[in-house]
DNA sequence: ATTAAATTTGACCATATAGTTAATGTTTAA
DNA sequence: TTAAACATTAACTATATGGTCAAATTTAAT
């Protein structure tokens, strides 16, 4: 007959999120998060049993989120020539203001592939994927676009939105010597995407 | 006047770069090198006097054979439209067998800002990027290629190829059809890669 | 063979960490 | 008003983990 105190639930959980996207599972303690909560550890298992579920609970509603922001735009009725640009924009501002979510959901899909499994399963049974391919599909049948294949499309504008942020570590630094203007150089980027990704359909 | 013993530095060294590129820093446990390379866990301290230094050994010259892979073909004194499918096919092989020490480099890179200034080096002394963009450019000018960023060329090169295999435990669960290690989709993503990377430059 | 230096080990230590327990506050509803 | 139910805490436990040290073993030069 528990109520839980929803407050201290949320509060627990938001700070859970920051902590395992920013370390990970291994890198995270669960008396950091209990302190950054501003609660007693046993009360973090009282909440949530232990550090495993609450860390499960964190990968599921990441991935959920990931999703959710990659979905918009993809089932619009819109032609796929009027969509890109709005899906590179989109994806663009997500992943680089969400970096991090982006390093840790594939990190610990790497470290947690059973789960990745089962949650991704969850999450997509809310996104209709299909109907994209669909209307791709009918979109090259009437001539409109070239014959390309719609997942390789799919592929290749979410690798040129997510990587560059992923290897922003690297990249900004190694190219630090010669790129004056970082903030100018990734603005760049939105451009370049969307030509390059109209370049594969435009006839 | 200590000489050390090759084959046990160069055992302990393996099995450390292994382990910590399968499980990252925090999830890599000194007992399990220790063991797994058949020695004493005081014997590894001998050798390499902590776990972090011998994490930064394996982190640096994880970034060195990254970087190595990534300089074959870049600096040949081939045209860009003839070296781009060289370097897609030879990036592509190497990153499908590989695909875990990306995912480590760059987790540990988001994680370890520390090794900023030690990785650029090295980097910059495996890939000649000025004689890369000088040459890009001069082939512009000569009207061989369109107007394209040298850097975003590049960038969208490495994207391509490393992207779909970062997120492969992820994007296998989203089209289930598609098997991210399998030949067939290889070759296929070799195909599609080249021919978006070939139009972003030919006239 | 002797010896000194280099290498390797077993047995430690200190600390960190996930998780537990029993007691104490605090709400809720009769 | 009060007592049961719920929420929270301080103190604790067991184990894991990185690291140390003195002793034992191996190696190589004399």
């Amino acid at each position: 007959m528990k109520r839980y105190n929803k407050d201290t639930e949320e509060k627990i959980l938001l700070v859970a999120q920051r902590i395992f996207r920013e370390k990970g599972f291994n890198g995270t303690k669960t008396q950091d998060i209990a302190d950054e909560a501003g609660i007693n550890k046993a009360l973090l298992h009282y909440y949530f049993t232990s550090k495993s579920i609450l860390f499960e609970r964190v990968f599921l509603s990441s991935i959920e989120e990931v999703f959710t922001a990659l979905a918009i735009h993809l089932n619009s009725d819109e032609s796929i020539i009027d969509k890109t640009p709005k899906m590179v924009s989109s994806y663009l501002k997500f992943v680089s203001q969400n970096a991090n979510l982006f390093v840790f959901v594939i990190s610990e899909a790497w470290q947690n592939p059973e789960f990745t499994e089962k949650f991704v399963k969850i999450v997509l049974s809310k996104i209709n994927y299909n109907q994209y391919v669909t209307s791709f599909k009918r979109e090259i049948e009437q001539g409109i676009i070239k014959d390309v294949d719609p997942v390789q499309f799919l592929i290749n504008l979410v690798s040129l939105c997510i990587f560059p942020f992923l290897g922003s570590p690297i990249i900004q630094n190694v190219f630090a010597k010669v790129e004056v203007d970082k903030k100018e150089f990734f603005l760049q980027r939105k451009e370049v995407i969307t030509n390059t990704m109209l370049s594969m359909v435009k006839k």
